[in-house]
RNA sequence: GCUGGAAUCGUGUAGUGGCAAUCACGGGAGACUGUAAAUCUCCUGCCUUACGGCUUCAUAGGUUCGAGUCCUAUUUCCAGCA
């Protein structure tokens, strides 16, 4: 039992960026960080045992409290001894809070606009300013309607801190309101200050749930702060100062951001945080310019869905930009899926093998294309930590990016101590 | 050999006298960022960048203002009988 939550310690700092390497030290064991955080919404990372999830270099793996309260119920989690009996695995577990869904089942998903990967475009900001269908906000907490039976349900911060502490991951995140980066800065500004007022809430329940856990002779857990403020650099800029004033063990950093705009938002907030706790983008990596940017402005912990989604619909990493492995052009091709990559699947299997699969509509595939991509980016961020510690990190960002996305488009990544 | 049935897109089908090509599968391509996602979107007779144009319902005739649809013959397939 630790009555310690989380510490972390900085190994190394990079000169005149914000990039450093360090260790998260849980009571489930270290995290080595940078590091990218494997998707585990439903308790499962999709397709892949833990066995494999070890294997491929995962360190950690983040499970979402929303979906694990529909479907088995926090209770049942509980009974089984924690989400690391339940699961089998054994490492650091991160939980989020169900803050996303908040915006996922809500807006987003309105009338199938995905404003997620469409947050440019002009049809999507219309989606926003309707009727969300399966949520409705207010200051207490969120009117949910479930997707799996469309029964009601309402989650305030406390219950989300409630529900974090049954499943019993070690880092949980403050209940937060993600809302598009596409809403009115009045809206924007809204969402942001009762994220605010959540996370007090959430901390305050938190502390209260730590004192029951040392009561009873359990670990105690921890608890990051979720930085919100859209686009808006003084809304970005203020919420880190609120939420860094607060006594969290680290910080997740929410919203929707394109690659880009890391550079901007992500650095606004982590000169504002405080220096010597973790930082966590939620929710990006789904291409190598996310984790070369988040790192370099700040980041020690990525999560992201899209290496084994992608992975199951067939768009699969190489060093050389990604590839649908399904095109006909890979019929024949008896080469790896990577040349470079060390992983399981590249290993022992072929392009046209994995294609085969694909086109066959066998489940093997699913797995063989999650275990590869996954790698590559656990891999590369594994690698960019290496680079911290040698120096490298620029000279490994410049050739990976050009490699990855070509010389050009490599250019829009560039930064100021690169340049 | 006889009797009956059938023939439409790569495949299986929808269309039962009024602009042929519905649906599914197969095929081609794209998307996916704190997972309502092994999902979604687009294309899939030919020509055309596009607009648009052209072809086509086993084959050959016939009826009809008009035939994938009705009639005749032929071909092929299926079933039953011999």
């Amino acid at each position: 039992m630790s009555n310690k939550p989380l510490t972390f310690t900085i190994t190394k700092q990079l000169t005149g960026t914000l990039a450093r390497t360090g260790i998260i030290k849980t009571p489930h064991g270290d995290i080595k960080t940078p590091a990218f955080i494997v998707g585990g919404t439903q308790a499962t990372v999709k397709t892949l045992s833990p066995e494999q999830v070890t294997q491929l270099g995962g360190q950690s793996i983040l499970v979402n409290s929303y979906h694990l309260m529909l479907r088995p119920g926090v209770e049942l989690i509980h009974k089984a001894g924690g989400i690391h009996r339940f699961m089998n695995f054994h490492g650091p577990f991160f939980s989020d809070s169900g803050g996303f869904q908040v915006f996922s089942l809500g807006m987003a998903y309105k009338k199938g606009i995905d404003i997620t990967s469409h947050s440019k475009k002009g049809d999507a900001a219309q989606a926003i300013n309707t009727k969300s269908q399966l949520t409705k906000v207010d200051d207490d907490g969120v009117h949910f309607r479930s997707h799996l039976d469309g029964s009601k349900l309402f989650i305030t911060p406390e219950m989300s801190m409630d529900f974090q502490h049954k499943i019993g991951a070690d880092i949980h995140m403050c209940f937060d309101e993600l809302i598009s980066p596409l809403a009115s800065r009045e809206n924007i500004k809204k969402a942001t200050d009762r994220t605010h007022i959540w996370a007090k809430r959430c901390l305050d329940r938190h502390n209260q749930l730590n004192i029951q856990h040392i009561a009873c002779g359990e670990d105690v857990q921890a608890l990051y702060g979720v930085v919100q403020g859209g686009r808006q650099e003084d809304l970005r800029k203020g919420s880190a100062e609120y939420l860094g004033k607060c006594d969290f063990d680290g910080y997740g950093i929410g919203g929707v951001f394109e690659p880009e705009e890391i550079s901007s938002t992500v650095k606004w907030v982590n000169d504002i945080l405080p220096i010597n706790k973790p930082r966590h983008l939620l929710g990006m990596g789904s291409q190598p310019a996310d984790l070369f940017l988040g790192v370099e402005y700040g980041i020690d912990t990525f999560d992201c869905v899209a290496p084994t989604r992608q992975a199951r619909n067939g768009a699969l990493f190489t060093h050389s930009g990604r590839i649908n492995i399904k095109n006909s052009c890979f019929a024949q091709d008896f080469s790896p899926i990577d040349v470079e990559c060390d992983c399981y699947t590249c290993k022992n299997f072929t392009r046209a093998y994995i294609r085969h699969l694909f086109m066959a509509n066998e489940i093997l595939g699913l797995t063989l294309a999650s275990i590869h991509n996954e790698r590559f980016v656990v891999g590369t961020v594994d690698k960019i930590r290496d680079s911290i510690t040698d120096s490298s990190f620029f000279e490994y960002k410049k050739s990976f990016l050009e490699k990855y996305y070509g010389v050009d488009r490599a250019c829009d990544f560039e930064s100021s101590g690169q340049k």
